[in-house]
DNA sequence: TAGATTCCGGGTACGCTGTACGCAAGTAGT
DNA sequence: ACTACTTGCGTACAGCGTACCCGGAATCTA
């Protein structure tokens, strides 16, 4: 049995009983990797960068991990671990999704490259198998188990996407680096050139509408996720949902 | 004023005045790269790829194209142009949403390289504002532009990340160039070894519970798409969303 | 029509990437 | 002490995006 033959990197053991003491570890080497993954972004995070973020030579981290695809998949691991979900499933299933919710953005906003990693999202690793208990735990007893993964789908779908739009202002901003009002002062002549056009009169209403307050990216998210929880509420059992009115006609579950 | 000071693509101008009549075109060299990246995926399309696909050297693309990041902008503006918004807005919103949906699903899974590019989803480019001025234009009549925004990005959220999911599964197939019974076979002493530690009593159920028949996954995205279409009846005003029955209350708009 | 100007295609080259390979040195099992 | 296997890591390679440069083609000016 090859090292080529383990499609899953969990499976690999870290470490085989003979041989010298390694000098670093997988987890020594991913916590270094997220550093400066957070500070500059996932691409600089080369592995010739991280063996020096440690003081390794740049080959020494395939001793650890068989690629750099693999690290990534241990970086993400490593950060559905910063999401608290203790003591989950409480019994009050919406109380949990919208904790579950909140820390999944403030972990995306903590750490933007997410979005740029390609396998991040379905590891199966430990901390995500953890997450998955957990939160599909508060559901679990009102839902049959299909049903169950298409209401968190739509939550984790609503959580990323709504990060992703804000991280992607973030990168972008570093892409370029300019300040934001530099590259604001940059886009005005396009800007300027759609409105003036008069062809494009919704997104003409966007950019002049957006002089006026809007509410704060926080109320944005806050609002879409009650959104969501309804509609969640709305496909659970009548009497297991918060049911201050009754679910809308016509939203029966699957099959 | 230098090439440099261009933030947007979209404002440098195709083809200047004086000199050699190009070879090429950008379309020509959008659609080449898209071929590529349909057949063997985003990163497959390089310069030097691309530019033998149309018989060029290397080198020539960037007399049409700044960099390989701005190609991909033109690719995934392109790819928004197949997207049918033809009649839109018709007058039933909930028609429109679900057709543009679909038709938004649809393209993501003939290009499923779109999850890799990191800046396709808010390019600006004429495909995406005309998309913009006619699935926007849905609900503009019904509600003010920054809940208009708010919904159509828990719309957006929705279809992107489902579809997000579902070629996830085709990509992790490519990149480990195994066919999809050895990479299961591969998988499962891992499923197996989780399932009989007892630790994940929710991995276990979705694992054994997937043994019998499934919704499809076309099913399985119109069972999510109409709970979301419900959710944003409920942002309606009561006399505009279809309203066979209230809208569960405790859902009023922002501000 | 002659010359100046501007732009085209593309060859060469540079710095960077992930990583295959091989080697000397270190540790455990016998 | 011998064997088996590990370790860290230097070297090397193919491939990437793209800066720079040049000979020639098209157009503008006179």
């Amino acid at each position: 049995m090859t090292d080529a033959e383990q499609v899953n990197i969990w499976m690999r053991p870290e470490r085989p009983a003979r041989g010298p003491k390694p000098a670093y570890s997988r987890a020594q080497i991913t916590e270094a990797a997220v550093r400066i993954a957070d500070a500059e972004g996932l691409e600089a995070a080369t592995m010739r960068r991280i063996a020096a973020e440690i003081g390794a030579g740049a080959m020494s981290l395939y001793r650890y991990v068989p690629s750099r695809d693999d690290l990534i998949m241990l970086m993400a691991d490593r950060l559905m671990g910063e999401i608290d979900v203790e003591g989950m499933p409480s019994g009050d299933w919406r109380a949990d999704l919208t904790r579950y919710a909140g820390e999944l953005r403030a972990m995306w906003l903590r750490h933007p490259w997410i979005a740029t990693a390609q396998r991040a999202l379905v590891v199966f690793g430990p901390n995500q198998l953890r997450l998955i208990e957990r939160v599909m735990g508060s559901l679990d007893a009102h839902v049959p188990i299909d049903e169950n993964l298409a209401l968190m789908a739509i939550l984790n779908g609503y959580v990323e996407s709504a990060a992703r739009d804000e991280v992607s202002w973030t990168q972008e901003i570093r892409r370029s680096g300019l300040t934001e009002s530099e590259w604001m002062a940059r886009s005005y002549p396009y800007i300027q050139r759609l409105v003036e056009s008069g062809e494009y009169p919704i997104f003409t209403k966007i950019v002049t509408g957006s002089r006026q307050p809007h509410l704060s990216r926080d109320d944005q998210f806050r609002y879409g996720l009650e959104r969501i929880l309804d509609c969640i509420a709305a496909a659970l059992p009548a009497d297991d949902g918060i049911s201050d009115g009754d679910a809308p006609a016509g939203a029966a579950g699957p099959r």
